[in-house]
DNA sequence: TTAGGGTTAG
């Protein structure tokens, strides 16, 4: 009972009294403290239960998992974890749904995908939870492909399991990271056939799902459809519309928010302050900042400083920004300090970016990111010698930027590209397009922005790496590969590099083609030489 | 009387 009303001390004093621990009261401690987020407590019992030698039974288990993943992050977690999933092995529980199934959640929040792929695969009996928990596992830790790829096999004749809606949310998460639209409307299909259509996550994950892929329409009509809107459904519309450039009707959707009675939450404000970033609202910014607190009652987090930082720094107002950052009432942290490095990169300043890589380092010594950051914004200044010392920085740490990789969605099918991929059988042709493409935008004003190559190269070895990004690759496959006139959605893990920018502007007015590209921050539409972000990203 | 999977941002 007292564990029902989260009231653990009087659970705690309870249980002291209880002379003949029965497994039963054990499991509801360790129960009570894991579901109340004190995973160390809830541990800590389950292990002096093991000392006294009382046996865990098919319940223990559950809760012993769930203690380790509420628990503070630490490198031990996994340790622990992988010794929990021993003790269900050699005391013969490792045929039970449940137990099995908290374990694959365990390991896909602890990031050890293929841990959870393995005792997937060897489970004697799986269920449509347990598919669920796999293909969560693959959504979330950034294998959308496989997750898709899952959901299918478990349809499929073999397996033959009808998913719920729980499974429903994370397939069409799945979709959303890979911007895979012909699967989504499938699913959004299937969706509707189901059912499904009456819960409000599902409607939430498809609302998301058409946003993510660029489909403002299709996204904004369901959303004003939903009867019952949530806070995760308004955050959702707005942090979409900010994604696809729409900052000010992000803005109005906020306050329509409100006007509707429901509470602003710390996801909303990084959405809503995020839009304003994006659209260079700075007034409107400032504003909803200022009103946090006061109107709103939620305190400004580190996250909401830096899409201030962002904000006025991505305007040009640096000076600004770093008197927000020396004025924080809370310590700022990595992101914060990457934000303000990021503004240096836009405009090019290269005395504040060193002060704030100085601290941005000392936090985060490991994100490679960061160092391409500085060398970019050195490269840009001509620097050569300052670019050639971050790049031994990130050698004598061992670090390696994360590569660049576009995928695009052609009849349904998915083509990812690295740069300069000589397994692709089509990368000759590729390569050719792109080639004549880029002499017959020379003669019509392009010159390749190189500034990107962080080499010391000739020009035209500089520019052919430039045609070798991942972004263009992907845009020649889907220009041979996809209809007249039909969109070319294309997906990056990173941001979209200045060149790329100016390339796709280019390509969409000679070949009149509308292309998509959604890159780590936003989604740039580009129409007849135009992109919908106003070359402001 | 105790059990498993999910949505929004960065």
């Amino acid at each position: 009972m007292y564990t029902e009303f989260n009231s653990m001390d009087n659970a705690r004093y309870v249980f002291d009294q209880i002379l003949d621990k029965t497994i039963f009261v054990w499991n509801a401690i360790i129960r009570g403290f894991a579901l109340a987020g004190n995973g160390e407590e809830a541990l800590s019992l389950y292990y002096r239960m093991n000392q006294i030698g009382i046996p865990s039974d098919r319940f223990t288990y559950t809760f012993a998992l769930k203690a380790l993943v509420v628990s503070s992050p630490s490198v031990s977690l996994i340790r622990k974890g992988k010794e929990i999933h021993g003790h269900i092995l050699r005391h013969g529980f490792e045929s039970y749904v449940h137990i099995v199934t908290t374990l694959i959640d365990m390991y896909a929040r602890f990031g050890c995908v293929s841990y959870a792929g393995y005792v997937f695969v060897k489970m004697p009996e799986r269920n449509v939870v347990s598919w669920s928990a796999i293909i969560a596992c693959y959504a979330k830790n950034e294998r959308p492909f496989e997750a898709l790829q899952l959901f299918w096999e478990m349809m499929s004749e073999t397996f033959d399991v009808i998913p719920n809606s729980v499974t429903m949310v994370s397939v069409l998460q799945a979709c959303a990271a890979l911007s895979a639209l012909g699967q989504g409307k499938l699913l959004h299909c299937y969706v509707l056939r189901k059912g499904f259509d009456s819960t409000l996550s599902v409607m939430n994950s498809l609302v998301n799902m058409y946003l993510k892929c660029g489909s403002l329409e299709n996204g904004r009509q369901i959303f004003d459809q939903m009867v019952k809107k949530d806070i995760v459904s308004w955050n959702s519309i707005i942090a979409g519309h900010a994604i696809n450039g729409y900052g000010k009707e992000a803005v109005v959707l906020f306050r329509d928010m409100i006007r509707s009675g429901i509470s602003p939450n710390i996801i909303t404000f990084v959405s809503v302050l995020g839009a304003c970033s994006h659209a260079g609202l700075v007034d409107e910014g400032k504003q909803i900042f200022d009103s946090m607190a006061l109107l709103h009652k939620v305190v400004p987090s580190v996250e909401h400083y830096a899409c201030m930082v962002d904000l006025l720094g991505r305007a040009g107002r640096l000076e600004e920004a770093a008197k927000v950052v020396e004025g924080m009432r809370i310590e700022p942290g990595p992101t914060v300090w990457g934000s303000l490095l990021g503004a240096c990169r836009i405009h090019c300043n290269v005395e504040l970016a060193e002060r704030a890589s100085i601290r941005l380092f000392q936090l985060e010594p490991v994100n490679a990111g960061n160092f391409v950051l500085l060398a970019d914004i050195y490269a840009a200044a001509k620097m050569w010698e300052e670019v050639s010392k971050v790049k031994k920085l990130l050698e004598a740490r061992n670090l390696q930027k994360v590569p660049g990789c576009s995928w695009i969605e052609v009849k349904r099918k998915i083509y990812s590209f690295v740069s300069i991929d000589e397994l692709n059988p089509q990368m000759e042709q590729l390569h050719a397009l792109l080639v004549h493409l880029s002499s017959e935008m020379k003669e019509k004003g392009y010159v390749p922005d190189t500034r990107v190559v962080l080499y010391e190269l000739d020009q035209v070895e500089k520019e052919r790496i430039l045609l070798g990004h991942s972004e263009k690759l992907a845009l020649a496959f889907g220009l041979i590969n996809s209809g007249k006139g039909e969109t070319i959605r294309i997906t990056k893990n990173l941001r979209l590099c200045e060149d790329c920018h100016s390339v796709t502007k280019f390509i969409s007015k000679f070949t009149n083609r509308e292309i998509l590209v959604r890159d780590v921050n936003r989604i740039h539409c580009f129409r007849e030489g135009f992109c919908s972000c106003g070359d402001y990203w």
